[in-house]
RNA sequence: GCCGAUUUAGCUCAGCUGGUAGAGCACCUCAUUCGUAAUGAGGGGGUCGGGGGUUCGAAUCCCUCAAUCGGCACCA
């Protein structure tokens, strides 16, 4: 007899291979009818599963957070279903839950359309009507193989043959079809319920890889209540309203068009917001002991083949011949500029570590279908720098630009980071012992990140061929993931330049070199801000601070004098004197995101004050202008100048 | 780069099966000086993304190039 242990603690004996089904049944009929699967020791798994031995189980119903993911990869299998049923000869491939739904990869000569979703959602429907149960069998590699070759799934056979020889081979089947498939699944397909929607279709690679042939993805989503499903539609409407690339033109900030694809045309309030970013940074890092530079756009390809660049990113490079027949190529990247200027004059170790930042405008000929807004553009800017020291102050030097990493992002509100180290990948240079040397460095600063509370995790051989790096990554306001920040160590520029330093014995040694950024790209992080606030940025960040809206023309003259005195106190002020109403006046200053108005009358012009109404209240507050224009320059201090 | 979709006035979008373009907002002019999210009237504005083809005739059909969007791949 083995022993159950229930989540109340009781326990019960039951003959070895009784099924979590068998437990709930003997418990109650209901209990088994609404039981979806079971965690046995924490594992979620099918109902059905014969327990062998000693176990804690819990049953799971459609509403377990943990039921989720089976509705979801359930559905998976209906649709792939439901597809082959209407589209005969289509291939399946896999279709895996991901965050907020799930995908399944068809081969068919026809791509999809959205026109065809209502069809198959039908379908879908059907079969989830016909609660078919989900029965699983273990086959042998050779059944499968035979089965799916019989069937003419070429996918499913390259699947079968990459599973390891020691590993059971599970196929579920849902009525007469069939998937190859880990689990676990529900019960029944009618467990799956009715809230789920397709959502789009995609190209996407077989196995991810783009060698191999093209296949024809659909994504779904699928959730345990309507409610759900309709709460994450009003979601991604939310996330619609705060792209950056339609607020950028309510706000004015930026354009691009077809003469310059991903390059981006700044327009004043753009470039204002750009400047402040830019500013901010540059006293940071002075105060954190940076050198700040400048290096040139253009450089001799001589440069970028002894860095390395050209034998690997060639085509990725914009280049430039000139009349006498010299190839430079713009600067794809800062680093090698860095090196020169390491290099001129000797160092000696009394100057390490050397900190030397630049923000650097660099181009990359991305490919066409990377490019995304300001997220992804072709030429964008670097807060970048390079910390040239020795092995021994890596540690230390990493730790210090976490620490400035971590206190920047809470500058500007983002709270949620997560940090990740990547690894030495199989093709790299440097020894094995330096690498150990460079991991360790990172893995403490990992770890000590972690245990202030930060989430932290690992890449696996993700690392850069020179050096392992850890990368910062920022979840904005609806929950959306952005690579900003990294710091990558490099065993492998400084030896390729022949760049060294005199150590106190005298020897010429060479230096290790630290690449670093905080924002990452200017133009990213900008747009980050910009979707993470929905354009309503705090005053020390927004481009155009205070509107004065008039009420009529006789507050003319008084509107001036208010521009001429916030001027001086350093405020981004314009006033709005045209012949329009307030109503008016207002709705168009709020649109475009101003964060302060102020609306001033007759009234207001006679005793010097003015209405104050904020951006996103309707609330109008009344104070003396010297009172208000006290409490706006205070507003607008940044929040690093603050803490001096 | 790959798969799919899209491209019509500054913006958002109509324009059925081919018969040579429309709306709202914006802009300009005039009137209105009106207290917190759209005052009224009038007016101007588009070689329908570029190029080529089919046709008596193309925004509409075909080819091609480009850009954009959604993914995939890529991201030093």
């Amino acid at each position: 007899m083995i022993s159950v242990t229930f989540p109340d603690g009781a326990q019960r004996q039951f003959e070895p291979g009784v099924t979590g089904f068998d437990i709930a049944k003997s418990i109650s009929p209901s209990l088994a009818k609404r039981t979806v699967a079971m965690a046995l020791d924490g594992v979620v798994t099918d109902l059905c599963d014969p327990i062998a031995q000693d176990a804690k189980i819990e049953f799971i119903n459609r509403e377990d957070p943990r039921a989720l993911e089976l509705i979801r990869h359930d559905c998976a299998h209906v649709l792939a279903e439901a597809v082959q049923a209407l589209y005969p000869g289509t291939q399946v491939t896999i279709g895996p839950v991901i965050d907020n739904g799930f995908y399944y990869d068809f081969f068919r000569a026809e791509p999809f359309t959205p026109d065809e979703f209502a069809a198959i959602e039908k379908k879908m429907r059907e079969i989830i009507a016909q609660d078919k149960a989900f029965v699983k069998e273990v086959w042998s590699r050779d059944q499968a193989i035979a089965h799916f070759e019989k069937a003419g799934e070429a996918f499913k056979v390259e699947l079968v043959q990459t599973i390891p020889a020691d590993q059971d081979l599970k196929i579920y089947k849902q009525g007469d079809w069939l998937d190859l498939c880990r689990g676990p699944h529900m019960t029944s397909t009618g467990k799956i319920g009715s809230a789920f929607k397709l959502m789009k279709v995609a190209g996407a690679y077989w196995r991810g890889d783009s060698t191999k042939p093209m296949l024809s993805r659909i994504y779904a989503t699928a959730f345990a209540k309507q409610e759900e499903l309709d709460a994450y539609l009003t979601q991604l409407e939310e996330a619609e309203r705060r792209d950056h690339r339609r607020l950028a033109r309510e706000m004015d900030l930026f354009h691009f068009q077809e003469e310059g694809p991903g390059t981006v045309f700044w327009h004043a309030k753009g470039w204002t917001l750009f400047q402040t970013l830019i500013s901010y940074m540059r006293r940071r890092q002075q105060q954190a002991g940076y050198i700040e530079v400048n290096t040139p756009q253009v450089l001799d390809r001589a440069l970028w083949e002894t860095s390395g660049h050209w034998q690997t990113y060639r085509e990725n490079m914009f280049v430039t011949q000139t009349e006498d027949e010299r190839v430079f190529a713009l600067k794809p990247m800062n680093c090698p500029g860095h090196v020169q200027i390491f290099k001129n004059g000797l160092k000696s170790y009394r100057d390490l570590p050397l900190k030397i930042a630049e923000f650097g405008t660099v181009h990359r000929y991305e490919p066409s279908g990377a490019l995304h807004g300001i997220m992804r553009v072709r030429a964008f800017t670097q807060d970048d720098a390079h910390i040239f020291c020795t092995e021994e102050q890596i540690m230390d030097e990493a730790m210090k630009i976490n620490d400035l990493i971590m206190s920047i992002y809470e500058d500007f509100g983002f709270t949620d980071i997560v940090l990740k180290l990547s690894t030495r990948p199989e093709k790299r240079v440097g020894s094995d012992d330096v690498w150990d040397k460079a991991e360790a460095a990172l893995k403490r600063v990992l770890d000590t990140v972690a245990e202030s509370g930060i989430k932290t995790g690992i890449n696996p051989g993700e690392g850069a061929f020179y050096g392992p790096k850890l990368e910062y990554t920022l979840r904005d306001a609806i929950g959306r993931e952005w690579q900003c920040g990294t710091t990558q160590v490099d065993f492998n520029l400084p030896m390729r330049f022949g760049a060294f330093y005199i150590a106190p014995d005298s020897e010429k040694t060479v230096p290790v070199m630290i690449h670093r950024a905080m924002f990452g790209s200017l133009e990213r992080f900008t747009g980050i801000l910009i979707e993470h606030h929905a354009g309503h940025l705090p005053l020390w960040l927004s481009p155009q601070q205070i509107t004065i809206c008039t009420i009529t023309q006789e507050a003319d003259d008084y509107a001036m004098e208010i521009i001429a005195q916030a001027r001086k106190l350093g405020l981004r002020i314009e006033a709005d004197l045209r012949n329009e109403k307030i109503n008016y006046k207002v709705r168009e200053h709020s649109l475009a995101k101003t964060p302060v108005l102020l609306c001033i009358g007759k009234k207001e012009a006679a005793e010097k004050s003015v209405s104050i109404r904020r951006l996103g209240s309707q609330a109008q507050t009344s104070m003396s202008l010297d009172e208000a224009l006290a409490a706006l320059v205070a507003e607008a201090v940044p929040p690093d100048q603050k803490r001096m």
